[in-house]
DNA sequence: CATAGTCCCTGGTAGC
DNA sequence: TGCTACCAGGGACTAT
């Protein structure tokens, strides 16, 4: 799944596509992704103006004319695409309707847009707008790393006494919201600290290192467009470039790309996930 | 509360 | 165009 930059670029792609524009018909073709979708959802989008696509960690919030947000989650494996016209400009034509594409929206100046997921861990809701912070999947959300609220002395605070890794502790949307494996894996890179210590028990100012090192890789990535590895494409359907920028996830067994580092990156699995890191530098 | 493990689902790939 | 095992970007839920 798309992690915060890939969620940030296909909001980026998606935005010039439907703010100011109207839903014209929306088809569900499905009753449900992850959760079952909302009473209505169909009916309670089409006609709908969309007023701002915004973003808070990986979910997408598109704020409607009806009072209505909705929330979209891409899951692991959401793909949003858009064709038709965007802008007065034909970006290109309807893909063949596909497996797995589950909600159409066809915008009022031509464009369509479709989200496609196969593993169906994605979802979408609709909340009343001045209760979207409140919103169940929301609310207990840490800040944005990206924002101002997450800093030095917020995260050295928020990890004090926890003795679980450094690797879980960051994956923990209360934490901070928006990474997610990939990201982690190359902020603790960056940052020189083994994904196995333990949180609580890291000198405060590495800890405060990490911060700016998590806004750095996250901007580098948004920059590049995101990371694509199996399923994430830009809105416009091209690929991020992030991938190759990797210096230790997805590389076991290539040379650590550190200055001066002769070590080897390592893969080892944590809380059932695969965590990359190179033994020798990250301490 | 904090932590670790399980599960949801499909598809791609490596290995046989 | 075989079969099987394993792996994948998330995160809620459960048990301890």
């Amino acid at each position: 799944m798309p992690e915060l930059p890939e969620v940030e670029t296909v909001r980026r792609g998606l935005a010039p596509a439907v703010e100011g524009d109207v839903i014209a018909r929306a088809r569900v073709n499905r009753p449900d992704l992850r959760w079952p979708f909302p009473d209505r959802m169909a009916e309670r989008l089409t006609g709908a103006r969309v007023i701002r696509l915004g973003r808070r960690s990986k979910y997408l919030l598109a704020d409607l004319s009806t009072g209505e947000t909705l929330v979209w989650h891409l899951g692991m494996s959401g793909r949003v695409l858009v064709s038709g016209r965007m802008l007065g400009d034909y970006v290109h034509d309807h893909p063949a309707p596909a497996k797995h594409d589950h909600v159409v929206f066809d915008m009022g100046r031509g464009a369509r847009i479709t989200f496609n997921d196969a593993r169906r861990f994605g979802a979408m809701d609709l909340v009343a707008t001045d209760r979207v912070e409140s919103h169940w999947l929301l609310a207990g959300l840490g800040p944005e790393p990206l924002g101002n609220a997450f800093d030095e002395p917020y995260l050295v605070a928020r990890l004090r006494g926890r003795m679980t890794p450094i690797k879980a502790a960051l994956l923990d949307q209360r934490v901070v919201a928006g990474l997610g494996n990939i990201y982690v894996c190359e902020a603790l890179h960056r940052a020189g600290i083994s994904p196995r210590r333990k949180a609580g028990r890291i000198a405060a100012p590495r800890v405060a290192g990490l911060v700016p090192v998590i806004r750095q890789v996250l901007a580098e990535a948004i920059e590049a467009g995101g990371s694509s590895l199996r399923d994430y494409r830009q809105a416009d359907g091209e690929l991020g470039y992030f991938q190759h920028a990797f210096r230790a996830y997805g590389r076991e067994g290539a040379p650590c790309p550190a200055d001066g580092c002769t070590g080897t990156i390592a893969r080892i699995v944590q809380s059932g996930r695969s965590t990359f890191y190179c033994p020798q530098c990250q301490r």
